[in-house]
DNA sequence: ATTCAGTACGTTATAATATATCATATGTTA
DNA sequence: TAACATATGATATATTATAACGTACTGAAT
């Protein structure tokens, strides 16, 4: 059965859905960085070894990942890395899109579309952690009429829903 | 010009507005108490002398109170008073819908509708610090839309909208 | 009233997350 | 070359939150 138009806008507004446990994970590193390079070009900025490596390891789990997690990641080939070498390399990632930082998990998941500007919108599963982002236009929408009747201006919107994702219901992981 | 129906609808997923800096604060905190001591009660909780004066702490200042500066004030009446104290009385307040934690802040500000269960949703201004709760069922409802259409069971709603309030964009705060 | 279980709180220590500051290196511009 | 901006190294510290264990109170069952 085909996808109808409908459909297709609704995906459209799913940035990167939870992941499938058999996909092929190195494509999707390999595309990230690709897609943050020619970002990088584009503004100007340089994508350094270091950021690039922070990037990759940021990617290399599909879940959201702690800042200390990735110092200890990351002291595998750096041995002297301390924290500021990797929050500045998130500071600068998030700057420039390229991540975004998950406030109710302290932690840190790579965008999965870094070309268009967006705040972040995610589902977040309890029970496995997986995070399907989102940048769904009727939540855009809805919190913007709200904000414009009160006068506010909008400048960053944080959207974190937590719950129980599909494939852990199935299972019945009721934790 | 009388308010419409509509608007009267509107207003009425406003929890909390922006707070004018003329308004009776002290009568804020005097209904917050009564709230929660009706809340508790309904609940079968147990609504201590501690609990009631981090709720009073909380709600002294207007804005999103970090734990710590809470342990502080705390100290001025409770010399011992630890970080396991407030978090505690945080923890229970938080259960019991008497307070919000502001994610994206570390930080924590009474709920202005305790009666009603429900999820965060805040315009916060980053110029003043002030912020607005909202319950607003549009935004609620195109989050469950979205969630539904992705199998996903949603448990708790995190919504946290920074920007500039119309005080301060009146003011020309462009900080 | 005594025992018991549950709950609230005290107390000390430590974990987890994030930033400040100054030094060094490197690349770019004039 | 000199001047400057950017990126990283290195050390210290700030901020936020929890673990673990003990004590005191409460209210019910015996
Ligand atoms: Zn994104
Ligand atoms: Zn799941
Ligand atoms: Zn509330
Ligand atoms: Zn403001």
């Amino acid at each position: 059965m085909e996808k109808s138009i409908q459909d297709a806008a609704n995906d459209a507004q799913v940035i990167a859905p939870f992941q499938s446990h058999g996909h092929d994970h190195g494509q999707c590193v390999v595309e990230a960085i690709a897609a943050a390079e020619s970002r990088c070009e584009k503004d100007g900025s340089s994508f350094t070894p270091l950021r690039r490596q922070v990037l990759e390891l940021v990617w290399s789990s599909h879940g959201p990942v702690g800042a200390y997690e990735l110092l200890e990641k990351l002291r595998g080939s750096r041995r002297n890395a301390a924290p500021p070498t990797v929050y500045r390399a998130l500071d600068f990632l998030m700057e420039h899109g390229l991540i975004h930082r998950i406030e109710s998990l302290n932690a840190y998941v790579g965008c999965g579309d870094p070309a268009r500007l967006h705040g972040g919108q995610f589902l977040i599963c309890r029970d496995c952690q997986s995070v399907a982002e989102l940048d769904d236009s009727a939540i855009d929408r809805a919190v913007t009429r709200r904000a414009d009747a009160l006068g506010f201006d909008v400048q960053q919107q944080t959207v974190e829903i937590i719950g129980q994702c599909a494939d852990c219901s199935a299972r019945g992981n009721d934790d």
